[in-house]
Parts: C-alpha cells; sequence; structure tokens
RNA sequence: GGUUCGGUAGCUCAGCUGGAUAGAGCGUCAUCCUUCUAAGAUGAGGGCCAUUGGUUCGAAUCCAAUCCGAAUCACCA
C-alpha cells in the first residue's frame, strides 16, 4: 500500500512543476482527516506557505488540481480548510485494494535485507527468572519477529551468566544445608531449587554478620569476615584453578538451574540459536587490550592496570585489565562482540538489556569503535526500563520478587476462570482448553509487558492483576476469535464487492492497509509497542464495525461478499500482528 | 556534582520528525444481547500536557532555565 507515499510525491512533483521549487517527498506531511472534516488525507500547507510565499488557499488550489490530476480515479476531490488540503480518496480506490489485498503479504518486506543477531534473555543461574527477565523476554523476541517480517535474517542469541561469585553463593549454602537434597528429591523446579539455596546464603550471611557485630566487629568488618562470605570467595578461585570437585558441583546444579529453565522458555515462547555462556567467555577479550596498547587506544599505568581514558567523549577513564592481568567485565563483552561479529557476520547487533547499562553499553561502543572492530558500528543497545511494583521496585531480600512462573501460571489460572464462567467453549476437548489457558493467560501477560514503550520505566500492580478488557491481549485475541466465527458461518467465497463504501467500511480498509507501514516504524524504533497499539486500534474499529453493520445478513450480497473479505483481512493481519508480539490467536474463545 | 532518561485525566499509558477542538484503556455514571461471540458497542464525566521564559503564522511536541523522580558515573556481572 503505496498510497501515502504516492501522495507525499505527488505534492512535491507539483510544487516542482509549479513554482520551481524542489521538496523532497519526505518533506510533505500527510495526515489522516479529521472525522468531521470531509476527506481521507490531508496535506499541511503551512509549511510550504512561507517558502513558496504565497496564500494557503491559492497554493492549496494549485497543488490539489494537480495532485489530483497526477493520480485520476484515486483522487476525487480536494478541499481546503484553514490551511489544510484534504483529498478525497475514491471508493473504487479502496474496493480494489481491498479485494486484491493478499492474506499471505500484508507486508511490503524491506528493500535491503540485513543479518541481525538480537541477544536477550540473559539469565544468572543462581536464581530463577523474575518479572523483569519477562520483559526483556518478551520484547528480545518480538524484536526479532519485527524484524523477520520485514524481511531481515535475524540470529537470536542468549548470554548465560554462569560463574561468578553468585553462583558460588548458591554451591556453597547447598553444600553446608542441603543435606544432599536435589531437585528430584524434593520435586522442585531446578532453578527454583537453587534460587532456595542462594536466599539461604544470604540469610545465613546476615545472620553471621550481625553476630559478629555483636562480638564487638564494626559493620564493615563483619561484612568482610563472615566465614560463608569467605568460603564462597574461596570456592571461587577454586573454581577458577578448575578443581574438579568444584566443576562437578558447579556443572551440578547448573544442570538443575537449565533444566527449570528449559521449562519456563519453553512455556513462554523464547528460543535461542545459539547460547553463549560466561564460563567459556569470561576470558576473552584480552588479546584484544595487547591490541589496543598497540594501537595507543589504552594505556599502562605504573602498576600496570590497562586503562581507556574517555574523558574527550565526555565520559571517564575505564580500566580493561585489572594490575593482575585478568579481565573485567567490559573487556569480556569487547571479545564477545568480536568473536559474534566472527561467527556470524551480522550487520547489526541489538542487545537487550536493562537501562541500568546505558553507560555500559556507549563504553562498549565507543571503545570497540576506537580499536576499529568490525562489529563496533553495528552495536545497539535495546535499552528498556525496570518494571517496578505499586511499593517500588523489586527486591528479593524484601521479597517483593514477581517470580516469572508463578506470575504466568497464575495469569493462566484466571484466563481458565473466566473462559469457564463465559462458558463459550463447551465443545473444547481438555487439550484444547489446556492450549486455550496458556494463550489468552500469557496473551494477556504478554501484551501488558509490550504496550509501553520499551524505554521507559512501567509500573505492574500484581494486587489488580491484568484486565481482559479493553486495552489488552484478550480483548484483540476476543477480536479475532470472533471473526473467524462469523466467516466460519458465512463462508470465504467471495465474488462482486460492490461499488460503494460506507464510512465504516472506509475506515477499516484505511487502517487495514497501513499495517505494512506501521510493522516498518515498530522495525525502525526497535518498538513493539507501536504494533501493540496498531493491533489494539484495529481490532477496536472492527468491533465498531461489527456492532454497527452486519455481515451475514448484509443488505445484499455485494455489501456481505464486502464485509466478508473485510473480516478476512482484518482476521489475517491481527494474527500476523499479535504473532509479531509474541502472542498467538485462537479460532475460538 | 557530571551524564542520561522520565514528569500528559483519579490510575496505567499513547501522542513528541511542530499543525485543526490533546487521545486510549481502567475506574465512575447511563444505555444496548429473541438477529453474525456482550472478553463487545454507544454516550457522559474527567486536563494550567511539572513550572517559567524563548523560537513562530502555530508548541504537549523544539530551545533554555528551574523543580520533582529514576538510572548511572565499580579493578561486580
Amino acid at each position: 500500500m503505496q498510497l501515502i507515499q504516492n501522495l507525499k510525491q505527488a505534492t512535491a512533483n507539483a510544487i516542482q512543476a509549479i513554482y520551481q521549487v524542489q521538496i523532497k517527498s519526505e518533506q510533505v506531511l500527510v495526515n489522516a482527516t479529521k472525522p468531521e472534516i470531509e476527506g481521507d488525507y490531508t496535506i499541511v500547507l503551512f509549511a510550504f506557505v512561507k517558502q513558496l510565499g504565497k496564500s494557503p488557499d491559492e497554493l492549496g488550489n494549485a497543488l490539489g488540481e494537480a495532485v489530483k490530476n497526477s493520480m485520476p480515479g484515486t483522487i476525487t476531490d480536494f478541499n481546503i480548510v484553514k490551511g489544510f488540503l484534504n483529498f478525497t480518496i475514491s471508493d473504487q480506490f479502496w474496493l480494489d485494494y481491498i479485494q486484491s489485498a493478499d492474506t499471505n503479504q500484508l507486508i511490503t518486506p524491506t528493500s535491503n535485507p540485513r543479518k541481525i543477531m538480537v541477544e536477550y534473555s540473559s539469565p544468572n543461574t543462581n536464581k530463577p527468572l523474575h518479572l523483569g527477565h519477562l520483559r526483556n523476554n518478551f520484547l528480545g523476541w518480538s524484536i526479532a519477529e519485527i524484524l523477520k517480517l520485514q524481511g531481515n535474517e535475524v540470529v537470536k542469541t542468549c548470554i548465560v551468566n554462569d560463574r561468578g561469585i553468585h553462583i558460588c553463593k548458591s554451591m556453597i549454602a547447598w553444600q553446608l544445608f542441603a543435606n544432599g537434597a536435589t531437585p528430584e528429591t524434593t520435586g522442585q523446579k531446578g532453578d527454583h531449587f537453587v534460587g532456595d539455596y542462594y536466599v539461604k546464603y544470604n540469610d545465613a550471611y546476615k545472620a553471621e554478620v550481625e553476630q559478629l557485630i555483636a562480638s564487638g566487629l564494626s559493620k564493615e568488618e563483619a561484612e568482610k569476615e563472615a566465614p560463608i562470605q569467605k568460603a564462597a570467595q574461596a570456592m571461587l578461585l577454586k573454581w577458577e584453578q578448575g578443581d574438579a570437585e568444584t566443576i562437578d558441583l558447579w556443572k551440578r546444579m547448573n544442570t538443575w538451574v537449565y533444566a527449570g529453565f528449559d521449562v519456563t522458555y519453553k512455556k513462554i515462547g523464547s528460543d535461542f540459536f545459539k547460547t553463549y555462556y560466561e564460563s567459556n567467555t569470561y576470558l576473552l577479550g584480552k588479546d584484544l587490550v595487547d591490541q589496543g596498547l598497540a594501537k595507543k587506544v589504552f594505556y599502562q599505568k605504573e602498576d600496570s592496570s590497562v586503562w581507556i581514558d574517555l574523558t574527550s567523549d565526555g565520559l571517564d577513564e575505564k580500566i580493561v585489565r585489572r594490575k593482575d592481568g585478568t579481565s573485567v567485565y567490559i573487556t569480556q563483552d569487547i571479545g564477545l562482540a568480536e568473536l559474534k561479529q566472527k561467527e556470524f557476520n551480522t550487520d547489526a547487533s541489538i542487545y537487550v538489556v536493562g537501562d541500568e547499562q546505558n553507560y555500559h553499553f556507549k563504553v562498549l561502543k565507543l571503545i570497540c569503535q576506537k580499536l576499529q572492530l568490525p562489529a563496533a558500528d553495528g552495536i545497539y543497545h535495546l535499552s528498556y526500563g525496570m518494571v517496578e511494583l505499586p511499593t517500588g521496585k523489586m527486591k528479593s531480600r524484601e521479597g517483593t520478587v514477581v517470580d516469572a512462573d508463578d506470575l504466568v501460571d497464575g495469569m493462566v489460572q484466571i484466563a481458565k476462570e473466566k473462559t469457564e464462567s463465559l462458558g463459550k467453549v463447551d465443545d473444547f476437548s481438555p487439550a484444547q482448553l489446556e492450549k486455550l489457558f496458556d494463550t489468552i493467560g500469557l496473551g494477556a501477560l504478554k501484551f501488558f509487558l509490550l504496550r509501553v514503550d520499551p524505554k521507559k520505566k512501567m509500573i505492574f500492580n500484581p494486587e489488580e492483576s491484568i484486565d481482559f478488557h479493553g486495552f489488552t491481549g484478550p480483548f484483540i485475541q476476543y477480536t479475532h476469535a470472533r471473526i473467524k466465527s462469523i466467516l466460519r458461518k458465512t463462508g470465504t467465497a467471495v465474488h462482486s464487492i460492490g461499488t460503494n463504501l460506507l464510512p465504516l467500511e472506509k475506515a477499516l480498509a484505511m487502517q487495514l492497509a497501513n499495517f505494512s507501514a506501521e510493522v516498518n516504524e515498530a522495525a525502525e524504533a526497535l518498538d513493539p509497542s507501536k504494533l501493540a497499539i496498531y493491533a489494539f486500534n484495529l481490532a477496536k474499529l472492527f468491533n465498531s464495525f461489527y456492532a454497527e453493520l452486519s455481515i451475514a445478513n448484509a443488505e445484499s450480497e455485494d455489501k456481505k461478499n464486502l464485509r466478508i473479505q473485510l473480516g478476512i483481512l482484518t482476521a489475517a493481519t491481527l494474527k500476523q500482528a499479535m504473532h509479531a508480539l509474541g502472542i498467538e490467536v485462537p479460532e475460538q474463545m
């Protein structure tokens, strides 16, 4: 659907022809005309009034006439109101569009497809996924789907933070308190099982610190001297030395966690083409430090630690190698960026990571650029805001973390209760029902987390749970199911669709025609919320249409055909838009 | 203190590449199921778009300052 683009181009051409002034088509602003004014699309004349030195009316008349004549059969009329040039599009244009639209090709693919990596999820192996991870996973998945929809090749990756002191804490606690218990013996999901020992570690640590303070140590000393903390540090050292027993335990506990993650990922629909483990990548980037030194990008201090000075870029000095020769977080990320580039040769790499790491990624990109790594310019940090509770941030210590599994199960349960109370799916089999509850519950949750601009922090109120009415996933799923229900009765064979359009029919066609452009916008901005909003508006519009006009009992055969076709297109568009959000739409609900 | 991001209806959010009377949803009130799925539709009510100044035909949108909130500025990851 190129209509808007064509209008811009025609306007630019007209200005060129009449006034010999070169205007880029992108400079022409085309809006949907206000409902109470006659017309379908509006061009704002003010932008050119001054530049061309003509009055809005004079300019409007000249442009209106020229554009109208350049698009015969498409534009039937124009008018000028207070500096706005309004064009009326012919019914025939929309009828042609409705008739020829192909549900298998709702999107015009991008002319320059790229290979793009999307890295998301990044779990820690010491605790289960929580609400924040869900936002990350849904965003990553959706971004990947949107880019694919546009015609790009997407490589989904995940970096697992499977090493470090926090893992050792869980391990120590397990050794101390578990008595050999395992997820199998307790029947607990592996990630929750390990997460519990992380909590137990913190409890024990806190108790030890308090005890030490009571025995006369200062708070600082106590925190340093707590035996369990020392044990964890010792264990990390052993791990790094490759101590067989430690590595064994580490592997064993990680296996439990991964088994748990797999269940969750499967449930919420996350997958990765390639998973990187920090235990394999944490030594990367060391050779790049030497290269950087040779290139004089980095410099060495007296204690032989290596730094980069970013003060001229408005940032600080940053260490890239410790004096003991070990690398730091940023170093391994540089190394990993290069590794990924070598393995996949992508045009761009999108990191879905929380906004608390904005500074880190700014530095990462800058350093990669200074090192002239091929990956550098393609690095893009998709920074998303935290999910907060009405009471403030989630804090594991205060037990206010919203667990991902619990939340998903809760949503599915609500979907079940709601669906059963409505009693519209009595003919479903138990397996179908289960699938439906999952679809609706997850749909509600995903939509809720994706409908907000990713970069903004959002508030989630677990008390109120998530609504199934209004601007929600189930509302759109319901609209889809409703259309499908009608189509099952009317059939989908369409012949003649008549020669005129009612306002609601036209509005629906216009909205449908926008889909491709909306996908492009969402892809460009890496913002699924744009698609969520689009899908909601389309569903809402269809529901108004549905309430006003009958499809099965339309006033004529032509009208029936036309509305069936509009129903087919709306259902297909909703399905595809939701699919790009990672949300399935049921045939019946 | 520096940097970055945010402040729009009671609540949660759109709108921000300047354009016509600032929009949704939830909540509140009212109306609509013997006819295609009421998880729906229609209507009412609700706003000094944080504040002040500037830019201009026109500012929620751009600029500056101020106030409030958040993140970050680790030899943690």
